[in-house]
DNA sequence: AGCACGCCGACT
DNA sequence: GTCGGCGTGCTC
């Protein structure tokens, strides 16, 4: 029995790392969660390992928390810590089961012995309740708890779980017959070995979830466990749907919409076992299961896939190490795969729609003498439309307001960006840190009451369309329940829906006969190196949302910049052509697969204070370079716009050796972040940006 | 990151 | 006289 635990304290500073060593409370082991004494206070902690004595004065822990964390997801923690130059305390809050909740209880009744008792004298009320027990008291508490009083009955409160899922019982649908293609996809997952990996490149509506499902029934017959990521539930709910109605309640969700107490009684079906297959987005990588034997990225180009807080994981890459660990298979899935996957996994293709149906024709439309958001043929082919998806990835009404007279141009006063009108509220608002203000009447530095509304988001999309008559559906962040309006558009018999780019994911509709992309460039001008991979999946996935019913169906992608190869190889559907291309444009550029890219965000209140630490930090990284191995270009550091009334400055570290060049920046990141002379600056480490 | 300790200025 | 400013140092 080992006398001292060694643990980590999950606070979020990165000058400060365990492990601290406390006595071993009784029983404990690698993932026990407990609270301990440090410093001044009392700080919830993890164990991470365990010893027989220490070279500290080690003291007792406060508790032990139920339940632990399973060990393995211990290990990924640390390979986070590693991989995304952060620490283990930030990690391992990853881990941890859903807070702000407990479990649910409800008072439960029973009939004694004594009941049964034939001399016992009971009006017909009070045999038709003992009759009807054991069953939770519901309605019926105090006429129990009287019961309860003679002796007759037991109550006692007993643990209810909180079901998130509709499983509709009984209406297993018959399971399709897979195609050749998909057979041929299915036998060859069944056959993969532990750690293989595979990419399914299956055009929108070759049937990659019957692929996932079998391949899923085969692992859970093996007695092994499944996880299965997906983009952004609220918008796909019906792979979830399909696994429910295949595997009922072996699956669990676990996603933000649900609510703290439904969390958490998912997390613990997981945790002991009753569950067996977990769907959910992102932050599902974290799931407690156990033996793992399949791994599922659907959607595997999404870019939710990667978090934005710190550490700044990408649960492909956390969901390959954890399959590798587990010696589990890793199937990632997209109708557009990123150029890295194709480079690097052995890919099964399903080349054709199930419906057999070809993918509906894309035209691109010159919008360089065009004056309006919508050019007249693509607003002609709206009007002609039974149902249409309009693509604008732009909120709100129009995204800069100025002055006529003077010139004036709104701006946040906490961030370096224009704010964006929203005529429903009245109101501009900042859609970097959610500053709002009511809409101006006049100009607050010439008095001028002229004020013009430039661009075209969404909200005003929608209404222009809606003047013209036809019914118009519209889904971005600002309207509430996006499942909703997928579900009203669903079953309208015409319509437009409109929405930013979450129009283009996750659903499908067999009836939709149109879909225009309104301004290709505000992706392809992105100053990115991905911004090409982005515009050819965003025109595709589009692509194939259209045309899926018998009419057919067409495309108009509107464009300043007919000439882009990404909008050429998305009119001719030619994925293969473009992922040649695009990886021969990364590779002479040295972009991912053939580098590693990792940036270094610094901000700070003070002027002048992140662009200094920022240079502390390029002069550091310069310096330790060439002994590295990591055969790295430091290019920066460049100022950014301000966020949130805090400067920015970046740096970016372009390395061929990535395991080096991530210790490069997490010394010499850690040193800055150590020292007292660059307090006051936030520090944020992104490996592999998107 | 917190939090306490400590050593200096303007108020009841 | 004290209340409290935030510089400095520590957390098993």
């Amino acid at each position: 029995m080992s006398r001292v635990v060694k643990v980590e304290p999950l606070t979020t500073a990165r000058a400060l790392r365990g492990p601290f060593d406390y006595r071993a409370p009784e029983g404990a082991v690698v993932g026990t969660r407990l609270v301990v004494p440090f410093g001044h206070r009392d700080v919830p902690a993890v164990v991470t390992g365990l010893a027989d004595d220490s070279e500290h004065d080690v003291v007792d822990v406060r508790k032990v928390v139920e339940p632990a964390l399973p060990p393995e997801l211990v290990d990924l923690a640390f390979w986070i810590a590693d991989e995304y130059c952060s620490t283990p305390a930030r990690a391992l809050q990853l881990m941890l089961p859903p807070g702000g909740a407990r479990a649910k209880t409800a008072l439960y009744a029973e009939a004694t012995d004594a009941a049964r008792d034939p001399e016992v004298r009971l009006t017909g009320a009070q045999r038709a309740l003992l009759d009807s027990l054991p069953r939770f008291t519901g309605g019926d508490t105090a006429a129990l708890r009287r019961l309860e009083g003679r002796g007759l009955v037991a109550i006692v409160p007993r643990v209810v779980r909180r079901v998130p899922l509709q499983v509709s019982v009984g209406a297993v649908r018959e399971r399709p017959r897979p195609t050749v293609a998909q057979q041929a996809a299915i036998d060859r997952l069944t056959a993969a070995g532990p750690g293989e990996q595979l990419l399914l490149h299956g055009v929108t509506g070759s049937g990659k979830t019957e692929v996932y499902l079998q391949a899923a029934e085969r692992t859970l017959a093996a007695g092994r466990s499944v996880l299965v990521l997906v983009p952004e539930i609220g918008l796909t709910p019906q792979i979830v749907a399909r696994f429910a109605e295949r595997f009922g309640d072996t699956v669990a969700v676990l996603h933000s919409q649900l609510s703290a107490g439904e969390r958490l009684d998912e997390w613990m079906r997981l945790h002991r076992g009753e569950a067996r297959v977990c769907v959910g987005p992102r932050s599902a990588v974290f799931a407690p299961l156990r033996d793992l034997g399949l791994v599922i990225v659907d959607e595997e180009h999404d870019s939710s896939y990667k978090h934005e807080g710190d550490p700044r994981y990408d649960a492909r890459g956390v969901a390959a190490q954890r399959a590798a660990a587990a010696g589990a298979v890793l199937v990632v899935g997209s109708a557009t795969p990123r150029p890295e996957s194709i480079n690097a996994i052995p890919r099964l293709q399903l080349a054709e729609r199930v419906d057999g149906q070809g993918m509906p024709p894309v035209r691109i439309v010159d919008m360089r003498s065009a004056p309006n958001a919508l050019h007249p043929d693509t607003h002609a082919a709206l009007m002609g439309a039974r149902k249409a998806i309009v693509l604008l990835n732009r909120r709100g009404w129009s995204n800069f307001l100025n002055c006529q007279t003077c010139g004036h141009a709104w701006e946040c006063p906490q961030c370096d960006v224009t704010l964006v009108l929203h005529a429903a509220q009245r109101e501009m608002a900042c859609h970097h840190c959610g500053h709002r203000e009511p809409v101006p009447r006049r100009c607050p530095t010439c008095g001028g009451v002229s004020i013009a509304r430039h661009g075209t988001g969404t909200e005003r999309l929608a209404d222009d369309l809606a003047q013209a008559g036809v019914p118009v559906f519209r889904l971005d962040a600002d309207v509430g329940r996006g499942a909703q309006v997928l579900a009203a558009f669903g079953r309208a018999e015409r319509g437009i829906l409109v929405g930013t780019q979450m129009v283009a994911k996750g659903h499908d509709f067999p009836d939709v006969d149109l879909g225009v992309v309104v301004d290709a460039d505000s992706t392809l001008r992105f100053p990115d190196f991905r911004a090409e991979e982005r515009t050819f999946a965003l025109v595709t996935q589009l692509a194939g949302r259209a045309g899926r019913g018998h009419a057919g169906g067409r495309v108009l992608v509107q464009t300043l910049d007919p000439e882009a190869e990404s909008l050429r190889f998305a009119a001719q559907h030619d994925s293969d052509g473009f992922l040649r291309a695009e990886l021969g444009r990364r590779r002479a550029l040295r972009y991912p697969p053939f580098a590693t890219l990792i940036r270094v965000v610094c901000g700070a209140e003070a002027p002048g204070a992140a662009l200094r630490t920022a240079t502390t930090i390029a002069t550091g990284l310069r310096e330790g370079e060439p002994d590295s191995g990591a055969g790295a270009q430091i290019l920066g550091p460049a100022r950014l716009f301000r966020l949130r009334g805090r400067e920015r400055a970046q740096l970016v570290v372009k390395a061929s050796d990535r395991t080096a060049a991530i210790a490069l920046v997490r010394g010499v990141v850690d040193g800055v972040a150590g020292g007292r002379e660059h307090r006051g600056v936030a520090l944020s480490v992104d490996v592999d940006p998107q």
